[in-house]
DNA sequence: CTGTTAGCGCATTCAT
DNA sequence: ATGAATGCGCTAACAG
């Protein structure tokens, strides 16, 4: 076989003996043009070979790609890992697909030199939390009118979509603290100012109020303590800075490892990972799940509700988030700035 | 504020006295202009909001896009929350990343009609899994040179990357039978010509050899029972069709709750998920793992690995494999196909 | 209902 | 080292 290149419509028009423009209303408006002719220019086509217009040019002409990019903040091999992400991209391409569009994906990490490029192929965007390195959204911002819905942060006036993270982190502290405890810990996911894995200290600064969705779980628990008298600068806390089991693990075993004098009986942890993972090291060492240890997490992946124990946490509807996310930035939806609820799930990591 | 429109190239070489090859060579190609003009021009175009070439033109007029499309034969929905395929995606983006591509979500399910669109953009295509409705990757075949890697199944003669997948089951299906077992139970996926979730009795009709991953499976686990005389006919199959949970828990339910004389005491599983729904209905009902029974998953997923009891399983390393596939649709490795080892790992569920 | 025309924004010849 | 000209493949006005 021997097809040396594409071929064109106007090559197409060309051997059938009509216009650019009849080929391109037979693929694009079928109402412009009777079906006996939309008809016999399809059937040629797919004798010859032409598979409709091409992409790169429809879209340089009509200024859409129907493509929409989702920006992550951490870089995609992460991202694409992690439970919360991956879910959340998921309820993104539900919708997209739906609507006939597909899905780029860009990191925030990336040599900024790179995306500015790929980025402009793209109709709309979908941020996904704080970039480290603000200079690719405020591109993105600056390029005109397209629409930019930022998810679990703020970007400027743009619509966010957010989660009830203070009043759902109050909600599963509050419980677990019915339960008498000697010694609640908390872990927390990126809080510091500077990367830290292990126990935060005076010395560590965290970052500042409402920007990241971790400070505003870190006000839930604070307020569920100081309703219980615990001042929150009794409790032990430490930080992690990926959501992996290979980073949360030597945290966890820190935590674990301590003499039993020292030992939290409660683990307020703010994601499910971190809570899955102290719960396999707290089985490895014989440690009894809740009677020594209560553990509390938070997202409600999958994961944690499909095994024993199921872990106590809070379910924020990650696909749903995509969802709504999607419809926003395809104009389907209402582009103001959305919360959306949370469900407590008791499982008998913290019943 | 008022940015109306993003400002072009030729605005751009308007403003500053100069033509639009300088502009473009400034972006494009330091080494045909002077450093000084260059500087001038590349200051001037920051200032005025110009944030380079835009995407659209300019792969329309190179022919290029820097867009990798990887088509998945699931759907978007199912395969971002599949943990194989987010660990092949994971690999694919970190070589994609790495090299200044980024990375196209495509679903071979879509209606066909929108895919061809968006697709013509891509300059190279990872297609993973045999799909359903070929029509798509015949397409992107016969459009052209653009790169194809086909992922997990043949495409023609296109380059392909495999897995030794009848050889890792007949190693731990051998491993699992050196233990005697009293009955085996073999959980497919995928494996019947029409859907079938639950028992596989002899009026189904299995795919086709050769074609599927899973049938390659099966032919291991059965080299490995005949070795032991136990005939293949007399053990039993169910089938499952998605990789999900929700999916597999009827019909694991189903077996584990078969009266306990005809309950297979070893189940081999066809998927770490598969594996690890039979570890928790078994935990739920009590069931003790392995003494009552006995587990071997495949994938080696994460989930599998960090959790208690660890699964049994056949490892293969589905990050690399997409970065292998990256590789080679970047053209950085031979177009070759290749075969991935896998390793045997063994866990508490099978001993 | 159909055909003609004029760019979309850019990279690349080929002159100078 | 720089600039003028051409067209990548297509769609949307418009004219017939």
């Amino acid at each position: 076989m021997s097809s040396p290149r594409r071929i064109t419509l106007k090559e197409l028009a060309a051997e059938l003996g009509v216009s650019t423009a009849s080929v391109s209303n037979a693929f694009n408006r079928p109402d412009q043009l009777s079906p006996a002719l939309r008809e016999r220019i399809l059937e040629e086509a797919k004798r010859l070979g032409y598979r409709g217009p091409d992409a790169k040019a429809r879209s340089l002409r009509t200024g859409r790609s129907r493509i929409i990019a989702v920006v992550l903040a951490e870089t995609l091999t992460y991202s694409l890992k992690d439970a919360v992400a991956s879910e959340l991209l998921s309820g993104i391409a539900e919708v997209l697909d739906a609507h006939g569009h597909t899905l780029l994906l860009l990191s925030g990490r990336q040599d900024a030199s790179q995306v500015p490029g790929s980025s402009s192929i793209a109709d709309g965007f979908i941020v996904y939390g704080l970039m480290a390195n603000m200079a690719l959204v405020e591109e993105l911002q600056s390029a005109g009118h397209k629409p930019i819905v930022a998810v679990d942060f703020d970007l400027g006036d743009q619509p966010a979509i957010h989660v009830d993270n203070e009043p759902a982190s109050y909600a599963i502290a509050q419980h677990a603290l019915k339960t008498p405890t000697s010694r609640t810990g908390i872990v927390n996911l990126r809080l510091t100012e500077t990367p830290c894995n292990g126990r935060i200290t005076s010395a560590h600064a965290l970052l500042p109020t409402g920007q990241t969705i971790t400070r505003s779980r870190l006000a839930g628990f604070h307020r569920a303590l100081a309703e219980q008298d615990i001042s929150p600068d009794s409790v032990a806390m430490w930080n992690i800075e990926e959501n992996t089991y290979e980073v949360c693990a030597p945290v966890l075993a820190e935590i674990l490892d301590l003499p039993a004098s020292e030992r939290p009986d409660l683990l307020l942890c703010m994601s499910d990972r971190i809570a899955l993972t102290a719960v396999t090291l707290a089985e490895q060492r014989g440690i009894r799940i809740p009677e020594d240890l209560r553990i509390t997490g938070f997202d409600g992946i999958e994961e944690g509700q499909y095994r024993s124990p199921r872990l106590t946490t809070v379910q924020q509807d990650s696909t749903e988030k995509g969802r709504l996310a999607a419809r926003m930035v395809l104009g389907l939806e209402s582009a103001s700035s959305h919360r959306l609820p949370t469900k407590l799930v008791l499982g008998e990591t913290c019943p």
